[in-house]
DNA sequence: CTGTTAGCGCTTTCAC
DNA sequence: GTGAAAGCGCTAACAG
């Protein structure tokens, strides 16, 4: 509640000298400084940071916004986000956007109304290009992660998805799985349609069946696999996938846990690997096999692009960083080569 | 960039009344309200959070601290306590302590001087107490989560821990084990004392051997549980535990990855329990015989009790919640009564 | 090395 | 229903 003007009348200065000793200008008499320091900590004066935006057009805080910080994937993007922030003297504002654009657009909206310095974001889709004008015209650098946006030019960190379906596929083909199907969320979401295409060119290049109702596509926030896996039932045993890609985490976890409820066991009576481990502490016995992503870099690298924006004004050349996934072989695929 | 006099000369009026279109002023023509809306959608005016919060005090902005984000139990309250703030139309920043009582009372500071609303706090230890004198200073209402710290009087929420550990321990007991280690962390926090105590009382009451070199305590962000192995592994076979309880899932997971790396396989040579689920979205194979709590209740409560107190500005009595944890069944225990 | 003045963008208070 | 003046807490720009 104290404010400069009582720790000025205390230590006998002016509010200038008190701002100066706060801001650590080097002109200030050893002694004033003292005197000052002494008066701020007795009045336990603590700067007020929305007067110092006011005037310094800074805010030293940035916004975090993904779509939800409950996914492992985008938990780890958040520490290495706030570690990297946190290196360099920002504090994050943190938001899930649970795949809505309205939701996105507001929380840009008074991201902006607070004076943030910048923004780390992972667009809900590729409506975000409408939402993301926001910061365009209000001067606020921002960087995307995880998933890109035609037609949006700044930085953007994020992972090759064909290489990472190429590693998952492969590992099921070199294993004797030639009926592949897979589950994916909505097409408007950029990694989601390379996965596809991946996944669509992958089987066309080995000449593997490409069948419409291996396929599910599902929202990415309430998922529902079961009316995936009644359909599959109404096939005749042979011509059921042997193997099922799941394009995230979030998907391969609430498929695995239905087909438990139908009673179909994985691997033994179907294989199942995703994008992105559902496991945040691996375990050595985890189940998945996944391609896992380096997310905390994602969040970190994503951070250190950001406020190189901030701090250097200028426009800059775009930069996009691709990170390539690790195939990581767990219980969830099964070799079929070897079955009796 | 548009400032509310920009709004206020492109409408023809003053500034005051566009301050009192933005905030929703009752006595307003209807025809200036949408003279001034238009003005506002053309220069794309957002009102700037910081020249509103200098004036009005208060900012609409809230402080999350924790250890960790990247525990799936904290993760989950940091979920809960954004969907309620989010509710009421608050934000979040966020921060990470890692048990570190300097970083903590550094963000608190700075949190302070963001001039934030409220605080939700992981407390890191019991040394918080003089961290958090800085919030009553100040007048700024926080609530603490999952640690109780002694000398601070304000609302909590919080788990039996006293339950769970009795869960955990006598569903080993009743598996027929009698030899139970016990790994946790520093005592300067209130749930380990609590767990730790509860665990000795429970042995006791069970009549069960209690072993100094059975318990182990280590540095919650530096878990070394290898030392612990090795000197079971100075053991007879016959004084080594049968089973082992963790009081957090992070130093579950360690330990049972160790204990893999020395040849030791769980449960079949040893049984490991903890607290706190380390599997943020369980699969109908999870391996850890867990007691879980509520942590999105936790994070979600919490914030409710925090608005209500920013919200009622006098003073109230506090409310502690408590809520006891469930017991979850699964790999990590072996029953012994079966042995052959 | 330190102080004075003015003003950041907004809202409170009082007029009209 | 609307506006003018003053000031929230701080710092840039100048003076001394």
């Amino acid at each position: 509640m104290a404010t400069i003007y009582d720790v000025a009348k205390k230590a006998n200065v002016s509010a200038m000298t008190v701002s100066r000793v706060i801001n650590n200008h080097p002109s200030i008499k050893e002694e004033t400084r003292k005197r000052v320091e002494k008066a701020i900590k007795e009045l336990d004066y603590i700067p007020n940071r929305s007067a110092q935006s006011l005037i310094s057009k800074d805010s030293k805080l940035l916004s975090l916004i993904v779509t939800d910080v409950s996914n492992p994937f985008f938990t780890s993007i958040a520490r290495g986000a706030e570690d990297k922030a946190h290196e360099e003297g920002f504090q994050l504002v943190f938001s899930n956007t649970d795949e809505n654009i309205e939701k996105e657009s507001s929380y840009i909206k008074s991201a902006v109304s607070r004076g943030i310095d910048g923004m780390l974001l992972t667009p809900a889709g590729d409506a975000s290009t409408k939402n993301v004008e926001a910061l365009t015209r209000h001067h606020i650098p921002f960087v995307l992660i995880d998933r890109d946006v035609e037609a949006i030019d700044t930085d953007i960190v994020i992972g090759d998805n064909v290489d990472g379906t190429n590693k998952l596929l492969n590992h099921l083909y070199e294993l004797g799985h030639e009926r592949i199907g897979f589950v994916t969320g909505p097409a408007t979401v950029s990694n989601v349609r390379e996965r596809e295409g991946a996944y669509v060119d992958f089987l066309k290049k080995h000449q593997l069946p490409i069948n419409e109702n291996w396929m599910f596509r599902t929202d990415l926030r309430k998922v529902k696999t079961s009316t995936y896996i009644k359909t599959l039932l109404t096939m005749p045993k042979e011509s059921q996938p042997t193997a099922i890609y799941c394009s995230s985490n979030f998907l391969a976890v609430d498929l695995v846990n239905n087909l438990h409820v139908f009673g179909i066991r994985v691997p033994d009576d179907i294989s199942v690997v995703c994008y992105d481990d559902p496991h945040p502490m691996p375990l050595h016995n985890s189940f998945f096999t996944v391609v896992n992503q380096p997310a905390y870099q994602f969040g970190y690298k994503g951070m250190e692009m950001l406020i190189n924006r901030i701090e250097n004004k200028e426009a800059k050349q775009s930069q996009k960083i691709i990170y390539l996934p690790e195939l990581i072989i767990r219980r969830s695929s099964k070799n079929l080569n070897y079955d009796s």
